[in-house]
DNA sequence: GCCGTACTACGATGAGTATCGTACGACCGT
DNA sequence: ACGGTCGTACGATACTCATCGTAGTACGGC
């Protein structure tokens, strides 16, 4: 039987419109400030972002963290983050591997990721969290 | 006729269970980096936050800015600040003064407040906004 | 005492969201 | 081909939130 998204068969401009398993992520320039700080301003997110950003460039699956979510809201929380252009996700094999976006948000709002990330970690040893 | 609420009659320990005029703010302390991050990233409040660190340290009324929204909505979002902890807020007479709690902030995370008004103009810059 | 200004309180509404459970699809072993 | 693992899709739910309009309160000035 054909599978009806093969992922490894070198078909031509595959996009999400063609191939589910092709992840849409917003090009560099459409970052906004008012999505990204909103996806960092779940705790739940926040708590991925921190994990990935300990990890230098290094590239999660979705099961990596231990989330105090179901499947399902793990999901959710990192399509925003996918989607706000915090992360990005693509497909391997079976499992979803993620990447800080790190380049490009240093690029276009520069600062802004360190000092969330040094802010968690002040807060997390002031308030034990 | 006796005013309920007399705001100078100097009155001890006057808090806002006993005069409504007399506005809760959190403690230093007690200032979340979630709601705070949740607080600059909707559009309206982000635009009052960079309005007011404009004029460093100035107090400036609620009617001051010129937003696109109606006079109810415009209180809701200077409540989120507020409580929050974005924000400071004091009535004088009929008005409410507002001014940036920038020292709180940079004290409890330091670069973030900034980071995030150089990623606001720099996307006003990039986008027109 | 009366009026205008500044802001609030309250209720409504429509949109978004964080959460879950169940059922399903894609992939990799064997 | 089969079963297991990883993640998605979909529907439901309950909660939050941005918005408005109307009615009201506090204060300053006349």
């Amino acid at each position: 039987m054909e599978l009806p998204f093969p992922q490894s068969r070198g078909a031509a401009a595959v996009t999400t419109a063609t191939n589910p398993r092709i992840l849409e992520h917003p090009e560099r320039e459409d970052i906004r400030l008012e999505p990204v700080l909103h996806a960092l301003s779940d705790a739940v997110r926040l708590r991925i972002v921190r994990d990935m950003a300990r990890g230098e460039g290094a590239e999660f699956s979705c099961s990596h963290f231990a989330l105090p979510v179901t499947k399902s809201t793990s999901t959710h929380h990192f399509r925003v983050l996918r989607e706000s252009g915090v992360i990005r996700q693509l497909y391997r094999g079976t499992t979803k591997l993620n990447t800080l976006r790190r380049d490009d948000l240093d690029a276009l709002f520069p600062g802004l990721l360190d000092a969330v990330l040094t802010a968690a970690e002040a807060q997390t040893e002031r308030l034990g969290d």
